[in-house]
DNA sequence: GCAACGCATTGACGATTGTCAATGGGTATG
DNA sequence: CATACCCATTGACAATCGTCAATGCGTTGC
């Protein structure tokens, strides 16, 4: 990622497609994976989840945000579907981590932010 | 980001809230980047941009995408609000490129997906 | 059995988003 | 001046999103 300095020399009406490299699949699953953390609230609950030493549930979240229980498992929810996060159910309790087989792509994301 | 093995015990009524050690301002930023990117052709664009050797114009998006000039320009515009892009403009062209200054969080990011 | 708890789902609402057609402004070419 | 090119802005539209109230379901404790 080194700066660019000049600017190129440019013809009418001739431009210059940049080649994407990326297969539409990977793309689709990248902007998902972004798309899920884009929120305020996800990303939040998100790096929570990364610097847990334990799972958390949903009425540990309830109790951070000033959000309705509701709002917070539709949230969880989507963080899920994006295959970011796993839950395990015990008791009257739905506990989450940090998927363990969260695809490089994810992880790495998920070490950017901050 | 070690593995989590086992769950926590809880008791009826009593909560575990996480800590957020983010401060607002910081989440609110971290996730402006992450909105801009989660759009499957600000993605494209971003990493165009990011593995360009020149800065491009619209009009090479224009050609790469299957969308209308003033969608791409829609889009660049969101990239440049969230600080990822900057324009340099000469003759008729607009020239973007990855920000120069970009916040350690947006480099970090941009690294990461792929 | 019954009440309380934790959670997911549904339905509804305003707000935001992605897209295009239409338009206008600036710049080069003839 | 007139035309062609590149780009940004506006207005409009359907689609999606974030949120909550209401409801339902499974589990625990009395």
């Amino acid at each position: 990622m080194e700066r660019i300095a000049v600017l190129p020399e440019r013809e009418r009406g001739v431009c210059c497609p940049p080649t994407i490299r990326l297969r539409p699949e990977k793309v689709a699953g990248t902007s998902e994976i972004l798309k899920a953390l884009a929120d305020p609230t996800r990303l939040q609950m998100a790096i929570a989840l990364r610097d847990a030493k334990e799972p958390l549930c949903i009425c540990d979240f309830t109790a951070t945000f000033d959000l309705s229980q509701p709002t917070v498992s539709h949230h969880m929810a989507k963080l899920k579907e994006a295959g970011l996060v796993e839950v395990t159910k015990r008791g009257i309790w739905s506990f989450y981590r940090l998927a363990p087989d969260l695809p490089a792509a994810g992880r790495r994301i998920l070490e950017a932010i901050s």
